[in-house]
DNA sequence: GCCAACGTTGGC
DNA sequence: GCCAACGTTGGC
């Protein structure tokens, strides 16, 4: 099982969306980075192990563990011309863009910052892919042994 | 294939 | 609201 980070603004959707969603699922649609897309499509799996996190925010940091509950697949907000991500290069019958679907697992008990991750940076979290300078992908790994120093935070 | 211009992201 | 960093676009 691998781990992922996958980044949300709170105003667009939080974690009361996803808990108010039927049996806590949605699908995590309109990614529109070739970086991210190709981890969506080819690298998450059933059962992998996601944090929400807030970001553009007052606050920004992990709000909530989530789970896929579906991999990769095709992203039908590409085909819809009055969707906000429509992609009109998206060919339908060999599509472009991806997403999965993912199930909230449970808020953490607190908002573990992004302050506090970097203040961590430099050894427990050196190398975590959301602290690299001008880091903006919206879905990255998180190695284990981050995963369960950040959650010991909380 | 280079690279300037432009749009977006996201912390501050 | 600012701005640095980055990805994408398009002219050449």
């Amino acid at each position: 099982m691998r781990y992922w980070l996958m980044k949300t603004e709170p105003t667009t959707f939080g974690v009361e969306d996803l808990a108010a969603a039927p049996r806590h699922t949605t699908g995590w649609d309109g990614v529109r980075n070739y970086q991210a897309r190709n981890m969506l499509r080819d690298e998450m799996r059933r059962g992998d192990q996601a944090f929400l996190y807030y970001s553009s925010c007052e606050v920004p940091g992990v709000a909530a563990i989530m789970q896929i509950a579906k991999a990769g697949y095709p992203d039908p907000t590409a085909f819809d011309r009055k969707n906000h991500h429509y992609d009109p290069d998206s060919d339908p019958k060999n599509p472009r863009w991806f997403m999965v679907d993912v199930q909230l697992k449970r808020r953490l008990a607190r908002v573990i910052t992004l302050e506090e991750l970097r203040a961590h940076a430099g050894r427990e979290l050196k190398g975590m892919v959301l602290l690299r300078p001008g880091n903006r992908l919206s879905v990255t790994p998180v190695e284990a042994a981050h995963w369960k120093f950040i959650l010991s935070l909380e």
